[in-house]
RNA sequence: GCCUCCUUAGCUCAGCUGGUUAGAGCAUCGGAUUCUUAAUCCGCAGGUCCUAGGUUCGAGUCCUAGAGGGGGCACCA
């Protein structure tokens, strides 16, 4: 390991060691020779460049260029300077394109807005200034200020130095912060999957398409926590750290407090907490934060997840049920402008929810009755799924996960669940083999999952030991985690909870949805990677 | 944890069945150029072929082991 060549962090070659060289050679004449702060400071005043290409305008562009012409004219008198009407803009980003001419630059300067064109004339702001703008490199961050034109081929940029007076505080061109490190191919951007999770502060810059949906991720959050503050709902944070993981199943992640000299571990759900809340006497709670789960990684999967927990006192299966499908018709309106979606090479329509029984379901994408045990083993053993010693309902699980979820592309509600499938939630009152559960699929993908909560704290207790003896052998160390049963929230289901519904909605498999991405890496900013060198 | 594919210049990539001194474009460096859009033109330079072994007269190429990554599987009530 210790002697391995890190990938991304390589040791100077040659060539590496020279083109770093290059750039260390210009920082130090700017600060040598050209008295310039290569790291430069505060700027006020700055348009950000979306902004800035919306102030350009037509006629005064027009204007300017006619009168631009008419003073080439023989004998005709020099255009007058009062009479540019062009507006003048200070901006500021990182250069990604360098084109020089001459005595003419053009650079193509991005922010997070989108990218614009500044053109240094050396007529126009004179050596210095020109001498920066020739000695930037790809990778810079710089600003300029000047009237908003067009060039010969109608590309809109700022001209430096142009429609105003320069100064010591409106500099026409200036370095702001010298760039360091190489920058991707220009043409082809940063495509290595590897470096764009590693060196997200490149892949960000360098491929627009992410930062956008990064910006879509942040908006999607923002509408969620507004859609349930403004339903009355109140949010809330509990703790990351448990004494007693639960609210699922999953492996935690375990650490260690030394003062009080106990373990902990990373929550796996909120779950356990949140229902707390409803017996203290919030009615109406929701939290979006962090769990974190010890298990594989894929493109589904990423060890710490961003999830909403939502409980509604009162409320039931349907209740939540309804405020996800509004939830979720919401955000294509208003994060992504339509109801319908693209997603790969699917529409999907989030203005109509389909509701299908769990065993019509089945019975729809399989060719024998759900009850036909000997069909179901056979049908387990030709999917290569383990058949000996699992009971009935969970080879029933099993199959439907691989016939069926793959079917439900458009926006479906599956409810009716086999009561043995779910141990924490209450049965139909005229169907005790039935529970009041739904999960949401889009896509193939589980997007939600709800119940009617199960208060009755004896129910609530017997499920628990049930559990954890349940738990032996080869879960060993899961026996050993859930083996601890969290008795103080059974007191807190004997003080009494509201009867309720409740809900889970996968925040980054919901942003993956919305913005047409394939793998969650590429809606979390710093998936987790393997440690390098 | 398992299967499979990938790793060649700073970046993006060629490199055939093992055969001279491992190539290209971009970036960099020097020069020309005041309207470019991946600017163009001329010139220079740039390599631990992921690592360590092995087979061979000869390995970027074949074999073994390892590292990192992609995809899939398992795990994820």
């Amino acid at each position: 390991m210790a002697d391995q060549t890190p990938k991304n962090d390589p040791a100077p070659t040659k060539s590496t060691a020279q083109l770093l060289g290059d750039r260390r050679q210009k920082l130090k004449r700017l600060r040598d020779e050209l008295n310039q702060d290569p790291y430069g400071q505060r700027t006020d005043g700055l348009t950000r460049l979306a902004a800035a290409r919306d102030q350009f305008s037509e006629a005064a562009d027009t204007a300017h260029k006619a009168a631009q012409e008419a003073a080439k004219e023989e004998g005709a008198a020099p255009a007058d300077p009062a009479a540019d009407a062009r507006p003048v803009v200070a901006v500021a980003g990182r250069v990604i394109q360098h084109r020089a001419m001459g005595n003419l630059i053009f650079l193509s300067v991005r922010d997070d807005s989108g990218d614009l064109q500044v053109a240094v004339s050396k007529k126009t702001v004179g050596q210095p200034d020109f001498g920066l703008a020739k000695m930037t490199d790809y990778g810079d961050i710089v600003t300029a200020r000047g009237a908003l034109g067009t060039t010969k081929t109608g590309e809109v940029t700022v001209w430096a130095g142009e429609g105003f007076d320069v100064s010591e505080d409106a500099p026409a061109y200036r370095i702001l912060t010298k760039s360091l490190a190489l920058p991707p191919n220009k043409h082809h951007g940063l495509t290595d999957p590897e470096t764009r999770y590693r060196k997200r502060y490149v892949d960000l810059y360098a491929n627009p398409e992410g930062m956008a949906t990064m910006k879509t991720r942040s908006r999607i959050i923002k509408a969620t926590r507004d859609f349930f503050t403004d339903r009355d709902f109140l949010e809330v944070e509990t703790p990351m750290m448990q004494a007693i993981p639960g609210g699922a199943a999953a492996r935690p992640f375990e650490t260690h407090h030394n003062a009080l000299d106990i373990d902990l571990f990373l929550r796996i759900a909120p779950e356990l907490y949140l229902k707390r809340l409803l017996v203290a006497g919030m009615p109406r709670v929701f939290e979006i934060n962090r769990n974190f789960r010890n298990e594989g990684i894929d493109r589904s999967h990423n060890p710490e997840f961003t999830m909403l927990e939502l409980y509604e006192a009162y409320g039931d299966l349907y209740s939540v049920m309804d405020h996800t499908e509004n939830l979720f018709r919401h955000l294509a309106q208003t994060v992504c402008g339509a109801t319908t979606l693209l997603y790969g090479e699917v529409q999907v329509d989030y203005a109509r929810f389909e509701r299908k029984k769990y065993l019509d379901l089945f019975n729809e994408h399989n060719d024998f009755d759900h009850t036909d045990h000997a069909a179901l083993v056979k049908k387990g053993d030709a999917l290569g799924l383990k058949t000996e010693g699992v009971d009935h309902d969970n080879l029933l699980n099993s199959v439907w996960e691989e016939t069926v979820e793959q079917h439900l592309i458009q926006p479906t509600f599956v409810i009716d669940y086999p009561a043995s499938l779910c141990p924490l939630t209450k049965r139909k009152p005229d169907e005790p083999g039935i529970a009041e559960r739904f999960e949401l699929f889009v896509c193939g993908m589980e997007l939600a999952n709800a119940y009617t909560e199960l208060n009755d704290p004896d129910v609530q207790e017997a499920n628990f030991k049930a559990q954890a003896e349940g738990l032996t052998g080869e879960d060993a160390v899961e026996a050993a985690i859930f083996r601890n049963i969290d008795e103080d929230f059974l007191e807190a289901l004997r003080v009494g909870m509201p009867p309720a519904g409740g809900l889970g909605i996968g925040i980054d498999r919901l942003v993956m949805l919305l913005t047409n991405q394939h793998s969650i890496r590429d809606v979390i900013l710093f998936p987790l990677m393997r440690p390098q060198g």
